[in-house]
DNA sequence: GTCTATACGGTGATAGAC
DNA sequence: GTCTATCACCGTATAGAC
């Protein structure tokens, strides 16, 4: 009987070969979307037979929602609750933007979680819901954002709805610069909300 | 030798089977995505077997090429050119956004070029080709509908980032809507451009 | 942990009868 | 046009040796 979880404790060094295998998912998804993404290919980007890939992850869905998890905690640490200052907030958008620039200018892909919602039917329930709560979690840290940057506490309605736009703009530059592969497409899209602080 | 060829004389009454055929695979895609999308299961939701979709379309290639050919079609019919008064314009505009409203509401979906492009590394050539030319088409006529918003003649560099912005937000909004689960997301997301003749 | 070997179903595609 | 039959894969997944 195995004891191990495809949870790994946070912070905790993880197995470099199950890390390997992680990271060469994530590409693989990022690049060909879930589908497509196979154990025998990620097998073979890290050396290994595809029978030890199912030693790490018991089946696909297994991998899929660690790599969530771990995408989650990625952004959450990236992302620190940031200072209610209005410059400082302004500033933590803009790296919020970045992280999306990012993906979409040097991985010339989505983001992570446009791909699998385009193959939303094909992941298990959990899965399903940890892109709901990762969707979730991010338009209520730019809603917070958003409230810092006219000095309110907590985030009104009108906050709610700039975080949605911010958040839809973001997608949609990253669908439109991979469309036409044209990266600076981008930019002019999301350069308002790099100055939003001086408009709210 | 077959000298029927995968792409029909426009206006000509299409094969029912085939057209079927084409119905059934838009809605797999845009629910499932492209590689999930097989003849096997086109065949039996349209009530034949998988060599026969084979004769209608040799291969998948073909069938996703006709697929993007209708669509672009399809477009192009619903999107007459404008009347270059700025009231006729916006209108055009709210129908443009209708489309991509429809698409997320009603069929619970992103677009099909979004989704296509989430699997961009799985298309052959000339279907990616094809795609590219789906978004230019639509981002160059939205340029025009802003062009005529403030009673211009041709776009200015201005009217196309308005145009690259608009995209942006409706895919964006309609990732949103199917990520949230919420419908109303889109249409707050979308809101502004509905009097965008206002501000203009 | 990683391997070999294997089971078993799904997939695109083709040949040839009707 | 549609069928049956078949092919050569590729996919996930498992059992058991080392």
């Amino acid at each position: 009987m195995d004891m191990r979880s495809t949870l790994d404790a946070p912070d905790k060094p993880m197995n470099p070969t199950k890390l390997a295998i992680m990271d060469a998912a994530e590409q693989s998804i990022l690049k060909h979307g879930y589908k497509a993404m196979s154990f025998r290919d990620l097998a073979a980007q890290v050396g290994i037979k595809s029978a030890s890939v199912h030693y790490h992850f018991p089946t696909k869905a297994d991998l899929l929602q660690a790599l969530l998890v771990r995408h989650q905690s990625t952004l959450e640490a990236a992302m620190k609750p940031p200072k209610k200052k209005r410059q400082a907030a302004q500033k933590a958008l803009n790296q919020f933007i970045e992280c999306y620039r990012d993906i979409t200018i040097s991985r010339g892909s989505m983001a992570l979680s446009a791909v699998l919602l385009a193959e939303h039917s094909l992941l298990d329930a959990q899965s399903k819901e940890q892109l709901n709560d990762l969707y979730q979690w991010q338009c209520d840290w730019l809603a917070t954002i958003v409230s810092y940057l006219h000095k309110a506490e907590v985030p009104t309605d009108s906050d709610r709805q700039y975080a949605s736009q911010i958040m839809a703009s973001l997608h949609g530059a990253s669908i439109l610069a991979k469309a036409t592969q044209d990266a600076d497409i981008f930019d002019q899209v999301t350069q308002p909300w790099r100055t939003l602080v001086d408009r709210i």
